[in-house]
DNA sequence: GCTGAAATAT
DNA sequence: AATATTTCAG
């Protein structure tokens, strides 16, 4: 009775000459359905009674390819008992009453498909498609090879507790459609329509058996990935519950650790967080609290913001004083060790090694977050806040005490950015508004280029003409010479280390002489 | 015990 | 490949 594959294949001008078996009690729509479906070059049969129908399918003579059972509500019993007796056979079923309760178990026992009366051109075109789908569906039972045969039926029950699935779901808010269907849905075996399969991939959300195999372990790498530092910028985005679900937690155990920081966290937060949640996870018990001893150290994140901190100690010390633990007392961030320091203090001066002999390599590999600011040709990089409508800050909140009061409050191991006004998103931190004013990068201070900021340069270049003067307290040689040079040709440029900035006396004493009176507080560390 | 450099890990 | 951590000699 069914069509196989093979036939399929061999069908020439199908789905011409394809039988559909036609169970209407209405003579007028009966007629109907066979013209169309005559003009499709279908071959019907039409039947009044499912004994007539059961009769015709025992009958060795005929087979068909497909079934359209018309069911009301007087009739469902018997159509019921059809649809269970015919399981092999695709079964549409049509009505003009949309029950879907009874609709519903008709699909439960095997109908493959559910169309409305009247039946259009259209809707009737297509219905060969079922035929194929059983096709190509029962292929695998056909053959010898247990392996593939296993699959295709681990797969239909995979569909068959889809489908339940779909189903209670759909009627949990009926109950009373709830136990029509849950009856007998347990013993349905059988074919099911492309479309209720797709509905049911779709509808599949990992948490079905068998094929889950697949998902779960999908999902495991998913979280994996999620694990990964990078979660936040690349997420699952192919398994959106997935993706939900983690990020809801990323959410939360950023928050947890927010609490203690009570304030706006940066973006950055969640994913080291998890990321050390990850390493824990690999090397201890999962889930126990990190104990301080036992715990492996938390990978850093260097963010700009804790990289500015960094520097301002830095600079504040002097590089030739600058060493780990003198640093790591003036940045006091709570958490961050003196191996921290000394290992960024490690890049930060070999950097500054690559960087001071020649121009070329004044870029500093940007952290995670970071833009690149040291050259934007088109997008110029400004030492103040842009002043948007909406941000209207007042001076203590454009340029904020530094450090930070926050920042003493962080937990161990928090370290985002630990003053971000409402309106600095990670995205435009670049923005923001210490820049310029503080060597910020690895002392690579970013300013406006003098072009859009006339104001902003005439202070920096009367900067650099100061550390032109604090230049003479230090054993001047070609390089030095040289990158001074440099610095005064292009003072938009980073403040090398080895030049210590003026005092912020000095600063203001020049810029009043240019007349420049407003001095935003904050400025060079003082605080 | 600190520092800085190198090695190693992620 | 970049960047953080760990190791190790001084």
């Amino acid at each position: 009775m069914v069509c196989t594959a093979n036939e399929l294949l061999g069908w020439k001008d199908f789905p011409k000459g394809l039988r559909v078996l036609l169970l209407d009690e209405d003579i007028n729509s009966a007629t109907e359905i066979r013209s169309k479906l005559e003009e499709m070059d279908y071959v019907v049969s039409r039947f009044c009674s499912e004994n007539e129908a059961f009769s015709a399918i025992s009958d060795e003579s005929k087979s068909f390819h497909v079934a359209i059972v018309e069911v009301r509500e007087h009739n469902k019993d018997g159509r019921f008992k059809f649809l269970e007796s015919t399981k092999d056979l695709p079964t549409i079923i049509t009505s003009d009453v949309n029950c879907i309760s009874t609709m519903m178990k008709c699909i439960a026992l095997g109908a493959v498909e559910f169309l409305e009366k009247p039946l259009s051109e259209d809707k009737l075109r297509n219905i060969w498609q079922h035929v194929a789908h059983k096709a190509f569906n029962a292929e695998p039972k056909d053959q010898t090879e247990p392996s593939k045969s296993e699959k295709a039926s681990d797969a239909s029950d995979v569909d068959i507790h889809l489908k339940k699935e779909d189903i209670k779901e759909e009627f949990n808010e009926n109950p009373e459609h709830n136990d029509v269907v849950s009856v007998e849905i347990d013993k349905y075996p059988s074919p099911s329509t492309p479309q209720l399969k797709q509905g049911v991939r779709l509808v599949d959300n990992g948490e079905c058996h068998d094929q889950d195999q697949t998902n779960i372990s999908t999902e495991k790498e998913c979280v994996d990935h999620d694990g990964d530092p990078k979660f936040v910028e690349t997420t699952c985005d192919d398994l959106v519950v997935d993706t939900t679900t983690i990020t809801i937690t990323d959410i939360n155990s950023c928050k947890s650790l927010e609490e203690g920081i009570g304030k706006a966290s940066s973006d950055e937060c969640c994913p080291d967080l998890i990321n050390g949640d990850k390493k824990r996870k690999a090397s201890e018990h999962p889930n126990s609290r990190p104990t301080k001893s036992s715990r492996r150290k938390i990978k850093v994140d260097w963010t700009s913001e804790l990289h500015k901190k960094f520097v301002q100690a830095v600079e504040q010390l002097g590089v030739d004083q600058a060493i780990p633990s003198r640093i790591l007392e003036l940045m006091h961030v709570e958490g961050l060790t003196r191996h921290n320091v000394a290992s960024h203090l490690q890049k930060y001066r070999l950097q500054r090694r690559h960087i001071l002999p020649k121009d070329g390599g004044r870029k500093w590999p940007q952290t995670r977050h970071s833009t690149p600011r040291n050259y934007y040709p088109q997008r110029p990089i400004m030492a103040y806040p842009p002043y948007h409508p909406n941000h209207t800050l007042p001076p203590t909140q454009v340029y904020p005490a530094w450090p930070p009061p926050h920042s003493y409050a962080l937990p161990p191991q928090v370290w985002g950015p630990p003053y971000y006004p409402a309106w600095q998103s990670s995205e435009n931190w670049m923005w923001n508004p210490y820049q310029g004013l503080q060597a910020e990068t690895w002392g690579c201070p970013t300013v406006p280029p003098h072009t859009s900021f006339p104001q902003n340069a005439s202070q920096f270049r009367s900067r650099q003409t100061m550390e032109k003067n604090s230049f003479d307290n230090y054993p001047g040689d070609e390089v030095i010479d040289k990158v001074v040079k440099e610095a005064i040709n292009k003072p938009w440029l980073p403040l090398p280390l080895g030049l210590k900035p003026p005092s912020t006396e000095s600063v203001i004493s020049e810029l009043s002489k240019q007349g420049i009176s407003t001095v935003p507080p904050g400025i060079n560390g003082s605080h």
